[in-house]
DNA sequence: ACTTTATGTAAACAGTGTTAACATTCAAAA
DNA sequence: TTTTGAATGTTAACACTGTTTACATAAAGT
């Protein structure tokens, strides 16, 4: 059934839960995530903004769901990079850190629903269970059980590279966790910079991404 | 004049501007931002909520100037570390990383005021004037004229330091500007993320900070 | 067919920022 | 000193928020 079938249909809308995510996520996807107004999806939608409490306990429990699905959208995004088998483990880690800002620069209130502090709260528990799953995972065998796990988690394969690259000896050794929140600090310091305007016009993120790189893999390189 | 004297005086406050700012600047101390409202700064100061009107002309102008306030609070936290001429270029570098993500965790609601995204637009304004300034500093003089002006900007004063560093050949050639934003990107991604509830509780954060450094310092030296 | 459950609407509420009309105080001019 | 005008604060209203309650409609089950 259609958007537009749906519409003629009156009083019920078919699948109004489903549709508020989506209607959601696409208003992040080009708009600030506060314009984002109970109104504004009934609008959208064609129902009374109090119709929502139908299907959430209230905006907050909306705003978890989509914030689930703006992951899961940056994860496949991320995840053909990693397993690209085709490619080097350093060109698959270069391309991983530009797909990273690149994602930033093109989605900015995606990125920021999804690491900003609007969702702290909201995203705390989703996290953490994650982590306790990764930390289970981490402890007790192989790096490749890590890389093959199906936690569609960016982080953990990247941790799983880091070690990979270790023991092909390409990167020096130390603990892979803390060397891979370092790279990540990275790019979301540089993504952040970028999308909440505080690197000038003239700035070139290729280049000061080039110039991360470089500083990064020197520093890491065996 | 004292607080509680003006309090008893009836009807004019006396400097009702300065002391919105100063309860603003108060209240994101230790609280969310978006819990300061116009009713609570008007139940904390003793007016009515709509009192701001006449010294601001809107919500948007009194975070500007509460903005300003706080970048002056974050570059007098750091231009000390910049100016301490006991310690040696790399200590300074040191303690100047350490000094902002410190900075950071303890005042976080403060840190997002000033780099968050809440501010964009009131920021833009502020910045560019900042950032044309500098650039004419930047091309046509010695660095120890950036070093020696009267800017108090963090990212200036590490581009100076930078560039002191690449002329007694401690760290490599390149773009003092780029690597300069590259270290900057590093401090605010590890920032961020801390704050924004993304490293475990037991992530060590300075631990991470530790081997950021290090391999900054490695990638950096020459 | 009748009842129950699911799903939507409309009206009200407290809270937000903002504006307009009114009140009070201060400061300068007559 | 008196008066007049500007500065500053208050109150009431407005259009927005998110949320709850009572009511309305449709679908599903018995």
């Amino acid at each position: 059934m259609s958007i537009n079938e749906a519409k003629n249909k009156s009083y019920h809308h078919g699948n109004l839960k489903q549709s508020l995510i989506e209607a959601t996520l696409e208003m992040i996807h080009h708009d600030d995530i506060d314009k984002v107004t109970l109104s504004a999806l009934g609008k959208r939608l064609g129902t009374s903004r109090s119709a929502i409490y139908r299907h959430f306990k209230n905006k907050e429990e909306l705003m978890k769901a989509v914030l689930l699905s703006a992951m899961d959208e940056l994860d496949k995004l991320i995840e053909p990079v990693f397993s690209d088998t085709n490619s080097s483990l350093l060109e698959r880690f270069h391309a991983m850190g530009q797909g990273y800002v690149s994602f930033a620069m093109t989605n900015p209130h995606l990125y920021r629903l999804i690491f900003g502090p609007k969702m702290l709260k909201e995203r705390a528990e989703v996290i953490e269970q994650d982590r306790q799953e990764f930390h289970k995972l981490l402890h007790g065998d192989s790096s490749e059980e890590v890389m093959n796990s199906n936690q569609n988690n960016g982080f953990h394969k990247l941790v799983a590279i880091i070690i990979q690259a270790q023991k092909e000896k390409i990167f020096k050794e130390g603990d892979p966790v803390l060397i891979a929140t370092a790279i990540w600090g990275l790019l979301h310091g540089l993504s952040s910079l970028a999308i909440d305007g505080h690197l000038s016009v003239s700035d070139n993120i290729q280049a000061v991404y080039e110039t991360n790189y470089k500083m990064l893999l020197e520093g890491l390189a065996t």
